[in-house]
DNA sequence: AAATGGATATTTAGCGCTAACATCGTCGCA
DNA sequence: TGCGACGATGTTAGCGCTAAATATCCATTT
């Protein structure tokens, strides 16, 4: 003789009358209690009544309601992870890996695309919160104020995975933008490349940008090396940006040997840029990339790039949050480094 | 004289001891149910109780519990989406579609990767339901007995994506794979292409690759042409893959004057192992290519594709979710279509 | 002066589950 | 024989919030 539940199915609407706890105990003649022990501590009841519960459950379909077990328990399931835009590959990697490390757990992920803006990051991280995530992922390593507020208020375990900040807000899973951009210039002068241009995305609003430019900087000066303006170039991301970029830098200084492209798929649009004007790579210009997409090791000629650790940095975040929600007080800073795969481009 | 509200920390740990909208109700001298009137329909309330209230969440930090809210409302903002894998930047795209529309109505996204398993995603449903989602966006358009009771039981909005399945579940949103590999063969027999090779992903796993497949041949029955055995190839995802795919079907057939690739990259790492092998493209041999890229617009030559509506799929598919928890009845049924976009390399 | 009604705020009763404690038999062992 | 220990189950209280019913106030109306 169940109750009418109505419930009101406005907005965003509702997970209806179901069966619940309550229907499966009594088809199976036991107490709430035994039902929630049947599925959660199995051992601790007798083989008999276990049996005739799991099979009460079985019969009617039931599904547990996560959402009022975590109310009950004050334990939540659900991770959060922001990344900047779910569409680039690079990101996508690193969120198969927490993915991968998440459901092994028992645990589920919820996704937020920040489009590179921090107020967005910050609604998402508030939004997040208010789901009562147990972790959350960050790529980002600058917050708005209110977004740092929120989190150290939070007292969950945060990564953060774009890049090493010298004091994260929690923990750091990543690679320093600045020493892989630093070892690639420093390369590419060691292969004899005197005119090194650099393509990057825009600094004043991607941290991680800037670092990268840094490093190319800092390679320079080591070098004894004069900066020059005209070989820096900051474009939008995309095939096309790359393209340009190339043809630019080539423009203004013809000098230029060797071009190290810090955004994921600006080098390649620059390779076909130069197949298309026929300018031999690396026999005209050198063309080095950043991130390690399988394209690089296929393409004609195969492009010398920064190997980066990117599912690595998922699956690592995802079990510092778990080391963390097992107990452990130590914060992670990890450094999973990258490397230069050096191919027939440079 | 707050209540002590200890809470053990086991396992996935707690969101723990913060600021109740009980704390913030004595803070502003209101009753509860003001603060969550004051939070969810300000309108209601007089200019000052709703300026007084939302001073003290504001001082206090609060950030409301949505869990609560959604057990006490039984109403969730949580859509799941789960595709076969999210570093297949053909999902990337479609989930980024999802995301933004979800976003913009305050609904959040819990993803999942089935790893083209149907144990996998159907273990997916069962999680995601006990979370309670309030809709769910599918790639498969197979699925195992179980996951399809837990469907039809759960009684929320499911669209499905992956193809046009005569008979959905709820809702679909997608293109024909069918008809989309089937227009794209006849175009290639329009060009004059005599002898035209297929290579798909595994067929016996991958409904799409069959559908896919299905197309080809029925292509080729249209045109009164030999199914030649020789010219199929199933392999595996991958630009290595698809190498190896066209030097086995040269090899095997060498009157293949085209090759219509039906896995997204495959195509690409054929056309690099052609420029490599000096095969001129399409002077020796034609390349036809699956899903529209970015890349396939700028590599040399550029590739003919079949443009897939990929983010759109996503951004629809929550839309019809969105329309059906608004109270339309009816299930949506969308074909998005696809279009042949040629271009140098056919 | 009493009745009416609308705007505002509070009270009550759960949502479906779990923690913590209570209960009840049963068994071992002094 | 008695008593504590222990395994198996049940009972109670409450997680933090919302829907619905109820109360309160004040301006009107009659």
């Amino acid at each position: 003789m169940a109750k009418v539940r109505a419930g009101t199915r406005v907005g965003a609407r509702a997970p209806e009358a179901g069966v619940r706890m309550r229907d499966v105990a009594e088809a199976a003649g036991v107490s709430l209690m035994t039902v929630s022990r049947a599925l959660r501590e199995p051992h601790r009841l007798s083989e008999s009544t276990r049996s005739r519960v799991l099979e009460a459950v079985q019969r009617l379909g039931y599904v547990p309601n996560h959402i009022a077990a975590n109310l009950a328990s004050s334990r939540s399931t659900v991770v959060g992870q922001i990344v900047p835009g779910i569409e680039n590959s690079l990101y996508a990697e690193t969120v198969k890996g927490t993915s991968e490390v998440l459901r092994a757990e028992g645990l589920h992920l919820l996704l937020g695309n920040s489009g590179y803006s921090l107020l967005e990051e910050e609604a998402l991280i508030g939004a997040f919160l208010a789901q009562r995530v147990c972790g959350l992922i960050l790529h980002n390593t600058e917050h708005s104020p209110g977004a740092l507020q929120m989190l150290q208020r939070a007292r969950i375990p945060v990564v953060e995975t774009g890049d090493l900040p010298a004091r994260p807000i929690d923990m750091a899973v990543s690679y320093s933008n600045f020493e892989a951009a630093r070892t690639m210039t420093l390369h590419l002068a060691e292969r004899g490349y005197r005119h090194i241009g650099l393509v990057s995305l825009d600094t004043t609003v991607n941290r991680r940008a800037a670092e990268r430019q840094r490093g190319y900087l800092a390679a320079l000066d080591a070098l004894g090396r004069r900066r020059d303006p005209p070989l820096i170039c900051e474009v939008a991301p995309g095939l096309t940006s790359g393209a340009h970029a190339l043809v630019d830098i080539v423009t203004r200084q013809p000098e230029v040997d060797a071009i190290f492209f810090t955004g994921d798929v600006l080098a390649i649009g620059a390779l076909f840029e130069a197949q298309r004007r026929g300018w031999a790579v690396p026999g005209r210009l050198a063309i080095a990339s950043f991130d390690d997409l399988a394209i690089m090791q296929h393409c004609v000629p195969r492009l010398t790039s920064l190997r980066l650790p990117r599912r690595e940095i998922g699956r690592r975040s995802a079990e510092a949050l778990l080391q963390r929600m097992r107990g452990s007080a130590e914060p992670v800073r990890l450094d999973l480094g990258f490397e230069v795969s050096v191919r027939e481009s440079t």
